[in-house]
DNA sequence: CTGACTGCAAACGTTTTGCACGGTA
DNA sequence: TACCGTGCAAAACGTTTGCAGTCAG
């Protein structure tokens, strides 16, 4: 289990609770939308506040402790950032998969392609997972 | 200028001069947000509301004349379905670009990898433009 | 102890819905 | 003419903001 104490301080940030609980719960589930964090939270902090769950997700996106990923028909959801990455969705039962793939030439041929200087790829698949085939 | 007035008649949708000028308007434009939409078809139909616009947008998407791109930072846009492609996109003055590249390798490998039967890749790239640059 | 954070409530922006009128086929 | 589509208004969402009380450092 990654700890975001200090690295919430290093960024003049409190480490209070309800932050930790938020990267303890990226961490355990890997990509979550707002609700499905808020529906975690809840359990831990029978008062917590969605404004709560917005202001630090933002504060973390500012941050770059996390990254959003827009996903097709489904609800942006967030991650902590970590080497980048792909993502694959499974479109029956919502699960989603980092996978590492090298683009670098995909990139290269673009960038000289469209006279682009290209700093970002984000790639999502989508199909149907093993277990829901 | 493509017509779509057959093809909604197809789906027993009414080829009304709102929804022609829609499918016009991305037609010409490429890539449309609602916002971007709406004031373009402000001034073809003083008192159109968003309502209609919403409401033929997702008609339009359910009977797949229209697919959603959803862009990292940028509002969602909108355009006319055609051969599956990607994207690139200007971070600094959001210009969005086709681009058609073959995705084969990435998806075989993948998909043996990850037992998924892959039926999709939404590829989006991000970076700086030559007039921006 | 002090400034930052939380939780509440209200505000705000976006999208959807219901309904009466108008236009397409 | 019959019904679908439009435009309006209101409702429903999702997200942000302001503020008073609380807590981390």
């Amino acid at each position: 289990m990654n700890n975001y104490t200090d690295t919430l301080r290093k960024h003049n940030l409190k480490a209070t609770p309800q932050r930790l609980a938020i990267t303890d719960s990226l961490c355990m589930h890997g990509h979550m939308s707002i609700d499905a964090l808020y529906d975690v939270m809840i359990k831990k902090f029978s008062s917590i506040s969605l404004a709560t769950i917005y202001k630090n997700i933002n504060l973390m996106l500012e941050n770059a402790f996390i990254q959003e990923v827009k996903l097709p028909n489904l609800k942006t959801v967030y991650e902590l950032t970590k080497h980048s990455h792909s993502h694959i969705m499974c479109e029956k039962c919502g699960k989603i998969n980092d996978i590492t793939l090298d683009l670098k030439a995909i990139v290269n041929t673009v960038s000289s392609l469209e006279n682009f200087e290209i700093s970002k790829a984000d790639l999502v698949l989508s199909g149907v997972c093993k277990n829901c085939a």
